[in-house]
RNA sequence: GCAGAUGUGAUCUAGUCUGGUUAGGAUUUUGGCCUUCCAAGCCAACUGCUCGGGUUCAAAUCCCGGCAUCUGCACCA
């Protein structure tokens, strides 16, 4: 058919751009019943997934308006600023403190903004286009103002991350939850950044979710509440800085990263865990995964240890970014310790400390967009291979034809699968176009009444990835799907 | 944001250079007929020239501008 992801991502209801009867806005997009299903489903495994690593994880929730001096305390108001100039002749835009500090190479933050245009002239720098003239430069933050009130007195902005949220709410919480370490705070949600140039889809969107797990530990004592047996004679799939250009990503015992790479446990162990996550419950193919380690200049200041999650889509052409794992230090309680007069120090066991921050963060959109991309295939019908716990719908229930004997039937059985599990009933077109259909949406098991059925009590079961079908007793239907949506059968076994 | 290319029913596209009947096709969707398991066939129906302005007797077609998409550059704490 040669159907792209994208057309039948908007056909069948998963994912396009907002308000498209308008002309659209570039970075903002809209889920349809298809989209919003799936994506709530990712969320749903990764919520199960995550919080099931320790009993002191929690799911919280927090504003999408933060006021600015929160944002002054987490660095954005200043470094997510860029102070822009641009050729007055052929309207470049470039950034003035990288241009004085190539020119001169000492670090030209902090300068204001005249004394970067009084810099740029001292220097004689023209545009490196054109060599035209600069305009003076001005600051462009990516965060969004809000006006807070009928006056706009309070200064506030959209979060440009949800970690903020769970940062905020660290004192109250490990209160909250008994004054014990490690404390995990997950929040999903919304997160606005004013991308210059919003490119490639969802990857790079204007308001975009994230999904985000902050968890707040002492980095003495928490490799040891930790099971880290569970990844002896285990291998990750990493790209190390030192090995960049020599060789691709490779697989790695998790005891090398530690010992001879010098990666604390508890990164080594979040790192295994999130690999057994993209593998095993969300199906990335091994061969797709892996983890790239950013270097010193690449990563945030504050970050001590900073690797991607990149997963290989062909939609978006190589290795993209899906997630990070950050270990960031003290760095946010201390700042917001600082800034708000707020004491973040806590005591755990008679030793007081500001906890440290181990980030697990990840970009739901761009999460979404790879199961799509990587469970599509065009080689009958577009089929989406999605696993059975996130597709839209876990089973559809055809009669073979419009026959009232043969839906009555159908329909019985769809209002008894459907109390327990996302089913669809279908007596419209051929039997083959009903399974395309399904195909198409990712729909895993279909099952159809038919003439034979009716004499014995029976209804095939047909396997998406398959098309292979089983006969079952009509009687043990809602036994074997239990069994398949859970995914303690497979079909093969059937 | 800059430069270039592009924009036609739900999806994919012909037509645009060289302005001129009811904008053509394929797929999808809906209804009907037929049909005992993988987008079968037949009949019928719905939906379209990205938006705004201009030139012209006449614009999907030419010109200007907006918006969006793609590619390159820049940007991506």
């Amino acid at each position: 058919m040669g159907e792209d992801v994208q057309s039948l991502a908007k056909r069948r209801g998963f994912i396009w751009q907002s308000a498209e009867i308008y002309g659209a806005l570039a970075g903002f997009y809209d889920y349809g019943a298809m989209g919003a299903t799936l994506k709530r489903r990712w969320e749903d495994v990764w919520l199960d997934f995550f919080l099931d690593l320790n009993d002191n994880y929690h799911l919280i929730d927090s504003t999408t308006i933060l006021p600015e001096a929160s944002l002054k305390a987490s660095g954005h108001l200043d470094s997510f600023t860029d102070p822009l100039v641009e050729c007055n002749k052929c309207g470049s835009a470039f950034r003035a403190d990288q241009l004085i500090e190539n020119e001169t190479g000492e670090s030209a933050e902090g300068l204001s903004l005249e004394e970067m245009d009084g810099k740029l002239t001292e220097l004689g720098l023209r545009c490196l286009k054109c060599k035209g003239g600069f305009d003076s430069a001005r600051t462009f933050n990516m965060m969004f103002p809000v006006q807070v009130g009928t006056k706009g007195g309070d200064v506030a902005y959209l979060r440009p991350e949800t970690a903020q949220g769970a940062y905020l709410n660290f004192k109250r919480h490990f209160e909250i939850m008994r004054r014990k370490l490690p404390l995990g705070l997950a929040i999903i949600g919304k997160a606005y950044r004013n991308e210059i140039a919003p490119r490639q889809g969802v990857y790079r969107m204007r308001e975009l979710i994230q999904a985000e797990l902050q968890i707040f530990m002492d980095p003495e004592t928490f490799g040891a509440q930790l099971e880290l047996d569970e990844m002896k004679g285990k291998e990750i799939m990493v790209q190390l800085v030192g090995s960049r250009g020599r060789s691709n990503a490779e697989p790695v015992l998790c005891e090398i990263l530690i010992d001879a790479h010098g990666l604390p446990p508890f990164f080594v162990y979040h790192m295994y865990k999130i690999q057994e996550f993209y593998l095993e419950e969300v199906g990335i193919p091994g061969d797709k995964f892996r983890f790239f380690e950013k270097s010193e200049k690449e990563r945030a200041f504050y970050n001590l240890l900073h690797f991607d999650i990149e997963v290989e889509l062909s939609t978006l052409g190589g290795f993209r970014e899906l997630a990070g794992i950050h270990y960031r230090g003290d760095y946010d309680l201390s700042r917001h310790q600082k800034h708000s007069k707020e004491k973040m120090e806590v005591s755990v066991d008679g030793k007081r400390l500001v906890p440290h921050v181990l980030e697990l963060s990840f970009g739901v959109d761009r999460n979404v967009w790879a199961l799509l991309d990587i469970h599509f295939s065009d080689e009958r019908t577009g089929i989406l291979r999605l696993p059975p716990r996130l597709a839209p719908y876990t089973f559809a229930v055809f009669p073979l034809m419009k026959k009232d004997d043969l839906v009555s039937i159908a329909k019985e059985l769809h209002y008894m699968l459907k109390c327990r599990f996302s089913t669809l009933y279908d007596a419209s077109g051929s039997i083959g176009k009903r399974y395309a259909r399904m195909d198409e949406i990712g729909t895993p098991f279909c099952v159809t009444v038919d003439y034979d059925g009716l004499e014995d009590g029976t209804v095939t079961v047909r396997d998406r990835d398959s098309t292979d079908q089983k006969r079952v007793k009509k009687d043990d239907l809602d036994r074997i799907a239990f069994g398949l949506a859970s995914g303690t059968i497979s079909f093969k076994d059937l």
